[in-house]
DNA sequence: CTAGATGCAAACACTTTGCACCCTG
DNA sequence: CAGGGTGCAAAGTGTTTGCATCTAG
């Protein structure tokens, strides 16, 4: 875990305690999952993740523990239909997400430079991205709020694709 | 049902038609249902609709149509985590919807201005809306495609917030 | 100590599937 | 009249909930 992430659950740790929340060994390692992570893991996978270590931690807390993440702003809820839902616990705002139709790798341009997961992203794409996003996304919702009515709380975008890797695969 | 949508069924008739799919009555009255309405309904409203007229047609047979036409891009699915899927039968190909997290609203900006549905947008929004979007839509694509190797063949852009008719209710 | 957290299993909502019967083309 | 479509019910998913037990603070 590098030291953004450490940072994160820290924070996270201490939101949650001025809150009234414990802190259970499980609980711990749910989050130092959820912050450590980039690849928007889904409930499964964040359960066998932690299984290792607290071999009887169930599904259900995981499932608890999200819900309150979620409950404070915590964590990005990304509710896909069939395919059930992926968390992002590292950067709970709106933002772009880059999902592979093949691999089914999901991947956040805007970190995907800083510690590659995989996805070929440079943290230049990443970072133009973001603000090109961030401000498209304003003017759209302003644009909406001024001549509609429609007053643009939150927001998701999705890109549906190939990523590099898989792309190269043929 | 207007003219469009009235041109649309029968496109859609004809294409199903030609690729060896028979029309029941049922499946017909579906996707009636699906050309002439905007307000994206899921399965169990289409369901609802068509009972008074069909009143042996089951869920089943409304899930298997929407396959049938998923499978033929003939329209989009809305997927949302908990709250089922919501379906788009006039418009199939990606574009941005807003959705009323007060009253479940889901608009098409494209098409609200026609045939107001309920959110308030006019025409002119509309069309300046769709235009905006599939032009920074396009660039993103092209600047994920050259920079970072992501080949963007779909997206799927959704604004949360409250319709100028909740807003007004205070 | 005691409220909050856990783990298990049962309950849930939405969607898919198997299969015998039906009806379009 | 053949093969796709229908309806029913059962089976699957992913997720939530009730409750007795446990434990962090």
């Amino acid at each position: 875990m590098n030291a953004e992430a450490s940072r994160r659950l820290d924070g996270l740790i201490a939101r949650l305690r001025a809150r009234g929340h414990r802190l259970t060994p499980q609980r711990v390692a749910i989050l130092r999952e959820l912050v450590s992570r980039t690849d928007h893991p889904c409930v499964e996978q964040l359960h066998a993740a932690i299984l290792p270590s607290y071999p009887a931690t169930s599904l259900a807390t995981v499932y608890k523990t999200i819900h309150l993440l979620k409950e404070h702003g915590e964590v990005l809820e990304l509710g896909f239909g069939e395919l059930g839902s992926r968390y992002d616990g590292r950067h709970p705002e709106p933002h772009p997400h880059l999902i592979c139709t093949r691999c089914g790798t999901i991947a956040d341009p805007a970190a995907a430079g800083q510690e590659d997961a995989g996805t070929g992203f440079s943290d230049e794409v990443a970072d133009t991205m973001a603000a090109e996003v961030a401000a498209e996304v304003a003017a759209f919702a302003a644009a909406l709020s001024k001549r509609a009515g429609f007053a643009v709380s939150s927001h998701r975008f999705d890109l549906f694709g190939l990523c590099a890797r898989c792309r190269a695969k043929g």
